[in-house]
DNA sequence: GTGGTCTAGACCACG
DNA sequence: GTGGTCTAGACCACA
């Protein structure tokens, strides 16, 4: 069973949205794999305290993507393949490093103090 | 007057935030400064392509911040201080980092890594 | 505006999908053309008496099909060319005849049986 | 007892609904007749892959319909006369011919193209 | 007013 | 218990 301990409200982006790319960075990291099952939306709508309705349209759209397989009466399975996951995870990765690089660009940051931040930020995630 | 060329619609995220950031990182990059004149309400719609209420609706928050102050008929206008300006770097800048962080160790990425992918897309940027 | 007049509740398959159906039998028939204006969701609601996140859902799979674009304050339109139109009528008009003639043979119908059951059907939707 | 070998899955409509359709064409087409014995529950269930309990709900409604007769700790036994047959008959091809007539008609086609539509449909699948 | 997300809770189909 | 549809109604972002 995929857990979803470390889901956590982030931004104000929609909660569906959020969901998805929680899988998706799970997908990318490996610690969801293929074949394994997804909570039922009722499970982790008591969860993570989202209401159901939610928690199925990010399923629906995951659905949508190929990503989950859903049959009535049984649960969700993951269905992916290698060729999947590398597209996941390059658009993952464009989309972070983008907005960052564009965001402090503006600011008038140079690359080496923006490295230098990633790195300090990386480091005390670590050790908080 | 603080100028709008460069603002640019990105995400989907709201257009009255992503207008408050315009000028928040305007002020870290130090193109926007203390005394400096807002554009009027109506002009800005016009200048940028956005409804009147969005813009109200940041000057609104802008105002609640006390980055602006809005004088009845006279123009708004940006104050702030060096106190404030730090404040709202340190803000920005982490709220960058840590998103980007967070995402790129949720989805099993090293710190070589991601730091390779930051230089490649900031070299890619400069000369698109 | 188009119009739902003629829209009536049938079998037992998701209310939905129904309004999809009907719009692109619309679209087939010409009665629906690119640039249309759809009614909103919540004045469809009320005209049809269905629950606006039903048109919601129905109009969000419209859009993820290209038959119409959604911009948020303004209304949907449709957005379609004849090879669309095309690829809908086909993939329609096989789904209709396939199902029927299926159901027949197991019915040990002949097929002149059926195509004289057709004909009077038609005839008696015109003067019932 | 009667063969469910050529009972196949077909669209997304409910399954106890296409079981119960399966037998009143059956019916219609003489193949399934007064006094013949159903198979039993969990031996359909097996036979078809499908779950018991849907079963059980179609043999239900197929009581209902005054269609079988289940005697407690005996077999269900199919219970009709002509009369039933007659109005199964019609009812069942009242529904096919009137939902293509009206979806066609909605779609602006001509009696005669549906009618060649049938015809070339008819003959694909015969020697498909 | 229009599009979009979310909650709360019900009901059905399926295993 | 699980997936799927639907209702009723609220709130936000946008024109």
């Amino acid at each position: 069973m995929i857990s979803f301990d470390s889901f956590l409200m982030e931004d104000g982006s929609p909660i569906y949205l959020q969901i998805i790319h929680f899988v998706q960075r799970g997908i990318v990291a490996g610690t969801i794999a293929d074949g394994d099952e997804m909570p039922s939306r009722r499970m982790l709508s008591a969860w993570i305290g989202v209401n159901p309705n939610t928690i199925q349209k990010a399923y629906r759209m995951l659905e949508d993507e190929g990503i989950i397989e859903s049959r009535s009466g049984a649960k969700s399975c993951v269905t992916i393949d290698e060729t999947k996951i590398q597209r996941i995870r390059s658009s993952l990765l464009a989309k972070d490093t983008q907005s960052l690089v564009t965001s402090m660009k503006q600011m008038g940051i140079s690359k080496e103090e923006a490295l230098a931040l990633i790195e300090t930020a990386w480091r005390e995630e670590e050790q908080p």
